[in-house]
DNA sequence: TCTATATACCTAATAAACCTAGGTAGGTGA
DNA sequence: TCACCTACCTAGGTTTATTAGGTATATAGA
């Protein structure tokens, strides 16, 4: 759909988001977001697990392992308290990116840019 | 202010659009950058100069030496048709981008999802 | 039994974008 | 002469994402 560079650093907050709703399991994510973009990307494996890890290894994250009667067991992740510090200060710092380039590419009219 | 990881993927978007204004040469356009986003961010020169020279390689710019009658010439970029195109696609690239983002972290205070 | 598929985890090698930290050169003013 | 601003440039390193695998559990079908 669009150019997967835009998602660039984008990547942590939106885990941090989804890990803020309820405690999910990687694979999970992966399928979650895929699902909830409507199909606008995808966060690949090789993308996810060394993003988690990375979080966990920052303490903003934690997880622990939960067995399962049919498949195999899954590692669960939670968002600290350090956690949701960070994503409130990386959802405010979202809003005003947006804000920026709304102001530096909405302002001008070069081309007729109505839907 | 924010975090320089979310423009990573914008920068060809924010020179097009530039461009797409007026011709201008790459130390005005980092300085222009600097002024626009009011001290949000900046455009390293490392960054822009391959990043032009990648948008010429591709034709979506054009450039042409300019003599100045006091300092060193300048070398002015143009936006090309094809560049416009892409401003386009771009710009529409960005604006779903923002919209997906939204939709996934847009209720900020998790618990209460009403629509 | 053997194989394919789905779930679920992981990483090494590569690619892309950016930043750091330089360099060259013209021109002005102390 | 030296410092500083303008104006161009790039090599090397870092970060982030993708590609393309691998391991293991469990089930369904040939």
């Amino acid at each position: 759909m669009f150019n997967r560079e835009l998602v660039k650093g984008s990547t942590s907050l939106l885990l941090l988001q989804m890990l803020g709703d309820r405690d999910m399991y990687g694979y999970e994510l992966v399928k979650e977001l895929e699902a909830r973009s409507g199909n606008g990307f995808t966060v690949k494996e090789g993308t996810l697990y060394p993003a988690l890890h990375k979080l966990e290894k920052q303490e903003y994250i934690e997880c622990y392992w939960q067995e399962q009667e049919k498949g195999p067991a899954r590692k669960y992740y939670r968002i600290t308290d350090e956690g949701r510090e960070l994503l409130k200060e990386k959802t405010r710092e979202w809003q005003d990116f947006v804000q920026m380039m709304n102001k530096m590419i909405g302002r001008t009219d070069h081309g007729t840019a109505e839907e």
